[in-house]
RNA sequence: GGCGGCGUAGCUCAGUCGGUAGAGCAGACGGCUCAUAUCCGUUAUGUCGGGGGUUCAAUUCCCUCCGCCGCUACCA
């Protein structure tokens, strides 16, 4: 019988970051997988890459004197390096620039055009260079005549009239709410596909899909001008990497994928752009969606920008890949956003694999070698706690299996290490130690140790996918090369081979007099307690510094003009007069105040917050008002001979 | 504002299809010596977020409030 399939893929990731410990544990977890599922009996293929097109990663480059391909090359490179370190098992690692892939995204799309879910448009407005991305035309402008874009808040580059390709999304909607309905275990876990759900039930916009603006990357199959958009060019890597351009029988049997892993951040690009896409081209549908969080430092989401991003490189200096790995599956249940931090891995590691588990393999190993001289011959004299030992690891396995095909990996090595306490237990009860003193306990003694070997080599089967170095050196010590599932025999006579440290333990005080533990801050001394919000101290009820308040700018400004927006109750446009600009904002007052009650009036302005976009237009800034329970508004309204532009402090 | 989730021991979390709760870590005490100062045992603390309701009985069901998180919006 030919083993089944099972076709698993990461995200590509985007050149323009180093890997950090995101990548890294997206990764893992998809080798985590792929070997779980080979224990289990499936041929896999594990497909994982890089995205390396778009203007970002030309800029990027160009700032560093490098064309954009040199740039992505240097950065495979360091990709591909973190992976073998990680020990990660791909079996395919795709670029966004391979020939195969351009031509592979060429003939989808034209399929898709062709269909005529793939249509010429124009589009008139603004484009945010750092999003990629086109800011609609109702957006008011900044002082520049620019505008600020509503996602990252960057000035815009100027005004843009350019055709481009739009993608019929609006038509998929209806059809991928049927598949859903069919299909609820689609993206996991189940709150996550109800934000699919939901974001779909409130009616799809069609998609622009090219950009005109952007020379790298994929360009439009007989409109050369035209570039591919990102997205429709990053998701195609899941088809075109295993021959979509050919179609050819490696194509045939691999597609559907049975699994996505990716971070919440890009859940509606696969779960609503992606099925959507293939739909248009007439392909199946992916079988699963795998959503992880992800992980903060000490409860900090990491970013560039906080400085406190977790290179993988400097755990590896202290620890081994296994441990990482162990780390983050253990640490973390798939969907919930895990915590790291330096101390919490120190524990775990030290705790459950250095104490529990390679400490049991050690003191195994150690009464072998001084009671046997490695070699012992199964004189067979067991009693119940021997059954028992078995017949309890009957039942965890069953249960971690359970666990680890829905992908709960840290129940499962929750439920193991539990099981190897337990191992540790009756190691104590029967008191090895005292069963040598007597030459007529040797068969006795040969029992227990025999029956420890046994349960040590099972176990071992069940953390290879996580511990893939170790479960090889356990293997090893013991002389059992059979890496498969279930109870573990051994031959009558076995011998081992002892002496090895499997995980050394690692100090804390060490690793943190090193420095390694805070990067941003190099050589410092590493606070004794967890880094506060900024701004925000504990037990001082929210008390702010002068500081924090100096930087929300407040002024006096003048209504120059109202009106109500249009299909929308609660909202009134207004423009104002700030003293340094005339601006717009939108505020949700409009069910309680008339736009003539406020013309001409001085009001408090918020005049440096974030824009953001309101029912289609820009505001910029914030009319400052009193609230009362039910949310109505109080608007102050100064003196008339207030001066505009002066500073409330 | 809407939808969804969460709030349980100092920390991380499990659990209860309703009968006043648990595991690991950290702490305290004790035991063993095969083992990487490891292992094993004993052990403290919880108004199970607040309030109300249903019930003989609620932490578990219902309502409401507070706080946090996610998605989203006519919050800004």
């Amino acid at each position: 019988m030919a083993m089944p399939k099972f076709y698993l893929t990461t995200p590509i990731y985007y050149v323009n970051d180093v890997p950090h410990i995101g990548h890294a544990y997206t990764t893992i977890l998809a080798d985590v997988i792929k070997r779980y599922k080979q224990l289990r009996g499936f041929q896999v293929m594990f497909l994982t890459g890089t995205d390396e097109h778009g203007q970002k990663i030309e800029r990027s480059a160009s700032k560093q004197g490098l064309g954009p391909k040199q740039l992505a090359d240097s950065m495979v490179k360091r990709f591909k390096e973190l992976w073998q370190t990680l020990n990660i098992d791909y079996d395919q690692f795709i670029r966004t620039t391979d020939e195969e892939h351009v031509r592979g995204v060429q003939k989808i799309f034209a399929k898709v055009r062709e269909k005529g879910d793939i249509y010429l448009g124009e589009y008139a407005g603004h484009y945010c260079i750092s999003c990629e991305n086109f800011i609609p035309d109702s957006a008011e402008e900044t002082t520049d005549g620019k505008r600020t874009c509503p996602d990252c808040g960057r000035a815009t580059a100027n005004r843009v009239k350019e055709k481009c390709y739009f993608f019929r999304l609006s038509a998929y909607g209806g059809k991928l709410l049927k598949f859903y309905e069919e299909n609820p275990d689609f993206v996991t876990p189940r709150s996550r596909m109800n934000e699919v759900v939901s974001f779909v039930k409130m009616g799809l916009r069609d998609l622009s899909v090219t950009r005109s603006t952007v020379k790298w990357g994929v360009p439009v199959p007989g409109d050369p001008q035209q570039t591919i958009y990102v997205w429709f060019d990053a998701l195609a890597n899941y088809i075109t990497a295993i021959d979509y351009l050919n179609e050819s029988e490696r194509f045939a049997s691999l597609w559907p994928a049975d699994l996505h892993i990716m971070a919440k951040d890009i859940l509606k690009y696969h779960a609503v752009y992606w099925p959507a896409f293939l739909l248009a081209a007439g392909l199946p549908l992916p079988k699963k969606e795998l959503i992880h969080g992800w992980w903060l430092k000490d409860e900090k989401k990491m970013s560039k920008s906080s400085g406190n991003v977790l290179d993988p490189h400097i755990l590896l200096k202290h620890f081994s890949a296994d441990a990482i790995r162990y780390f983050l599956m253990r640490e973390a249940s798939i969907g919930a956003d895990g915590n790291f931090s330096h101390e919490g891995f120190i524990n775990r590691v030290n705790t459950d694999l250095t104490n529990d588990w390679a400490n049991l393999v050690s003191r195994t190993t150690g009464m072998i070698e001084k009671y046997f001289a490695n070699s012992f011959r199964d004189t067979a004299r067991y009693t119940v706690k021997e059954d028992e030992i078995r017949d309890r690891y009957v039942e965890l396995e069953k249960a971690v299996l359970d666990n680890f095909d829905q992908y709960q990996f840290n129940r499962g090595l929750e439920s193991i290490f539990e099981y190897v306490n337990s191992l540790n237990r009756y190691i104590v009860e029967v008191q090895p130690w005292n069963l040598a003193k007597e030459k007529e306990n040797e068969p006795r003694l040969a029992a227990v140790l025999k029956t420890l070997a046994r349960a040590i080599l099972s176990v071992n089967t069940l953390l290879s996918p996580i511990l893939p170095d170790t479960a090889a050196k356990v293997r090893g010590i013991f002389n059992a090369p059979d890496p498969g599932l279930g109870w573990k025999d051994l031959p009558e006579t076995s011998a081992i081979q002892p002496g090895m440290q499997l995980f050394p333990r690692v100090d804390g005080k060490v690793f943190f007099a090193e420095g390694d533990a805070f990067p941003a801050k190099e050589g410092a001394a590493p606070p004794a307690t967890t880094p506060l919000p900024q701004g925000i101290g504990a037990g001082d009820e929210g008390l702010i510094e002068i500081q924090d308040f100096k930087k929300v700018q407040m002024v006096v400004a003048r209504v120059l003009a109202a009106e109500k927006v249009e299909k929308a109750d609660k909202l009134l446009q207004l423009k104002i007069d700030t003293g340094s600009d005339t601006r717009t904002l939108v505020a949700g007052i409009a069910l309680f105040y008339k736009p003539e009650d406020l013309v001409g009036r001085k009001i408090i302005i918020v005049k440096n917050l974030k824009p953001a976009k309101l029912r289609g237009i820009l505001s910029q800034g914030m009319i400052l008002a009193a609230s009362d329970a039910g949310n109505r508004p109080y608007i102050p309204i100064l003196p008339d001979d207030t001066p505009v532009g002066a500073i409330l402090k």
